[in-house]
RNA sequence: GCUGAGGUAGCCAAGGUGGUCACGGCGGAGGUCUGAAAAACCCCAGAUGUCAGUUCGACUCUGACCCUCAGCA
């Protein structure tokens, strides 16, 4: 059984990589891009729905349809939270129930932390987060983080790295794990192994990133992408979610293009400035991804 | 042309009675990554407008010059 992941920077052309695999191997797209998860986040998003709608599948008539083309586009609301932990489980289900119906799964997306945990991640405690007591150590600074996992786990505070040890987020998760431990009286095992995850141990995997050969091309793709954004109603897609009482802290709008139109509707910053700093955001994170895609050896990379 | 203010990294910017590696922030490079990832972090590089003078020693004091801004002409 074959599967497809396309993964890399927005405005690669990862969709319509994606949509050719469909029509050559009767398959259907997974998404796994963590925003566009979310419901009413089009166009900031770039979700691709009009192509979407427009394909057709070869050798079926048209209305015999019964495929679902995409998976895994609006499944939650921007209030709600989506871990990578709920995009495997998701995720995982929807693979299985692709390949039951003898199609091919192709997995598209960018966001490379939730593909990396659903091939690598064995998952071995289910310790769900602790929203509450995030909330509270959100108040907390990083010193009393710190002085806190170490009073439950000091090995485990020392096995972490000089970025991790500083790193509230990834302090406040560790503590979470911890103290599920300690409650259990287990010792938390400082080291834990990442294992091919046996469902595609079996399966034929062709897994391409696509990318740039170089940053100036990045850079300046990304300025036409959010022109392209911008023309497409970008900023009444954030003023109709104000609206609807959105704000800039649910988990949805903590995105990028977001946060810098809803500052710019809300007279903090100019439009020039919004729109600059999208940019600029969007730049750094794809070389953050890229930073971390890199490392995978399994990748086979296209420079277009 | 005169008067005033000022010239510190790509940008913003602190400083001092002259004395070890000149505070920071943004941006840049390189990284981290096990239930927030379009997140949150780590880390590295980079500067005293020019030329003289005073001094053991000047980014700091003096002078000239060049440039910027404001006001007056």
């Amino acid at each position: 059984m074959k599967i497809i992941i396309v993964t890399g920077p927005s405005a690669t052309g990862k969709t319509s990589l994606a949509l050719q695999y469909a029509k050559e191997c009767d398959g259907e797209l997974v998404n796994f891009d963590s925003r566009q998860i979310y419901k009413k986040l089009d166009i900031i998003t770039g979700k691709d729905k009009e192509i979407i709608k427009n394909f057709k599948f070869p050798y079926v008539p048209q209305g015999k349809q019964t495929s679902n083309l995409i998976w895994l586009y609006d499944l939650v609301d921007p209030k709600e939270y989506f871990s990578s932990f709920d995009f495997t489980q998701t995720a995982m289900k929807v693979l299985m129930h692709i390949l039951k119906r003898k199609k091919t799964p192709i997995l598209v997306g960018g966001t490379y932390l939730y593909l990396y945990h659903l091939l690598y991640q064995v998952q071995t405690e289910n310790i769900p987060p602790n929203i509450k007591l995030r909330e509270k150590l959100n108040e907390f600074p990083v010193k009393n983080l710190q002085q806190k996992l170490v009073e439950i786990d000091k090995p485990l505070f020392a096995s972490l790295n000089e970025s991790d040890k500083k790193n509230p987020q990834r302090l406040i998760r560790k503590i979470e794990i911890a103290s599920f431990y300690k409650k259990k009286g287990i010792k938390v095992p400082t080291k834990m192994k990442f294992i091919f995850n046996d469902f595609f141990k079996d399966k034929n995997i062709e897994f391409i990133g696509l990318t740039f050969h170089d940053r100036e091309k990045l850079l300046s793709t990304i300025k036409l992408r959010v022109d392209k954004r911008l023309q497409e109603g970008a900023i009444d897609e954030v003023k109709k979610l104000l609206t609807q009482g959105y704000t800039e802290n649910d988990p949805g709008m903590k995105t990028i293009g977001y946060q810098q139109v809803m500052r710019y509707l809300k007279g903090k910053i100019t439009k020039q400035l919004a729109i600059d700093e999208w940019i600029l955001r969007e730049f750094q994170y794809t070389k953050r991804q890229l930073t971390f895609m890199k490392k995978d050896p399994n990748i086979i990379w296209k420079y277009i």
